[in-house]
DNA sequence: GCTTTAAAAAGTAAACT
DNA sequence: AGTTTACTTTCCAAAGC
């Protein structure tokens, strides 16, 4: 009876930014309290925000990776903490920074259990990848929207790769009804 | 023009190395892992294709050879599990794992996944349990796979699973740890397994 | 290709109690 | 026998090797 679609939950949000200024990330790292900076194991510095919570990774070039939030939303809040944050450390940030959402990560719920052997089949193990000895979830991926779905034998799904929630959406009515047309939902 | 033309025989020279080079590595592994001829030849045909369709470059050699020997136990129905093929191949199961899902995907193998039955015969040898055993783990996992306990579980622990529960079934008992061991899984997934096809059994 | 970050799904492995 | 923790897969950006 549920709407799938009513399932659907966003569980990750990853965005970039800039604030349009280069950075000298060693200071950073010893005045930002909390931050994480090891340049011989990655370029990034890694600041964490708790409300709402998320991890920025912050470059040299000024460029900003945001990972981790729960919402849209939520990005432009944590962003904006970092934003502060700099701005308090006397770096110059622009007004508002251009955030480009780059990928959501959602999970959803099918409500019914699914033989993956026969949706491998159905769906046509060319359009595929399902190796249970390798990971449990069936990899299906779409051309619209372009994302990639994992399909697991409880029924619960994570749609992966879109920019925007409704991609999530159109993802789980076209898996939906793949699965039924092949009598494999139900 | 003298040098180019060397540089030819030399490139041509080496890319005949490394063909011979996967060969008998192939052949190695096969050996290690006591497949037959067939199995052999169909994993050098899948490595010969991988190297027309220029699949190598950027892999290492030994770690597509091991990969196309995984797809030939798989596509000739006698599978070897990936930590089995691990066993006898110099480079790491993530590796294998990965190479053998590209290979098969740019070569459109369309491999379906192993049945746990394809595992039994060998599993059941290797224990020395009776033939009874055996049809009745062929029994456990066509039930169980029927109920739908099958999607997601890795054919080996499923398999596994069943050839215990046959043993105590037909009171020729293998401890979890003995079927754990020829199966390379570990107990726990046996323990799992167990409970849910006994429950599709009836048999609880 | 790799490195790091985050998050879900479900199965399995290793290490314990 | 059962628990905890950690790792497997998918996605994406960033800079640099």
């Amino acid at each position: 009876m549920t709407d799938p679609k009513d399932t659907i939950n966003i569980e990750n949000v990853v965005a970039s930014t800039g604030i349009g200024q280069e950075l000298d990330l060693q200071s950073v790292a010893m005045d930002l309290e909390g931050a994480d900076y090891d340049p011989e194991q990655f370029p990034g510095l890694v600041y964490r925000t708790q409300n709402p919570k998320s991890a920025a990774l912050i470059f040299r070039s000024g460029k900003i990776v945001c990972t981790g939030a729960k919402s849209t939303d939520d990005v432009h809040e944590s962003l904006r903490i970092v934003f502060d944050k700099l701005r308090e450390l006397q770096i110059q940030v622009n007004e508002d920074p251009e955030i480009v959402v780059q990928n959501i990560v959602t999970s959803a719920d099918l409500g019914r259990n699914l033989n993956l052997n026969a949706i491998a089949i159905g769906l046509g193990l060319e359009n595929i990848e399902y190796e249970p000895e390798q990971f449990p979830g069936l990899v299906y991926r779409l051309d619209e929207p372009e994302v990639v779905a994992l399909l697991f034998g409880s029924g619960k799904l994570v749609i992966t790769g879109g920019k925007k929630p409704e991609d999530a959406e159109h993802a789980v009515d076209k898996i939906v009804s793949r699965l039924e047309d092949l009598g494999l939902l139900e | 023009r003298l040098r180019k033309w060397q540089e030819r025989i030399r490139t041509k020279d080496a890319g005949e190395r490394n063909l011979q080079f996967a060969l008998s590595e192939i052949d190695r592994m096969a050996s290690a892992l006591g497949v037959p001829r067939s199995v052999r030849e169909v994993a050098s045909v899948i490595y010969r294709q991988a190297l027309s369709e220029d699949l190598i470059r950027g892999r290492s050699i030994e770690g597509v050879a091991t990969s196309c020997l995984y797809a030939g136990c798989r596509q000739e129905g006698i599978p070897r599990s990936l930590e089995e093929v691990t066993e006898v191949s110099r480079v790491g199961k993530k590796e294998i794992g990965r190479t053998y899902r590209y290979i098969a995907k740019e070569l459109s193998l369309e491999m379906k996944p192993a049945d746990p039955k394809e595992y039994v015969p060998r599993f059941c040898s290797d224990l020395e349990v009776s033939e009874e055993v055996k049809m009745k783990a062929i029994e456990i996992i066509d039930e169980s796979a029927e109920q739908g306990l099958l999607s997601g579980k890795s054919p080996t622990g499923f398999a596994a699973a069943a050839i215990y529960a046959a043993s105590l079934l037909c009171n020729e008992k293998k401890t979890q740890k003995e079927v754990a061991e020829v199966a390379q899984v570990t107990e726990v997934t046996i323990r799992n397994r167990y409970q849910e096809q006994i429950e599709a059994m009836g048999l609880n």
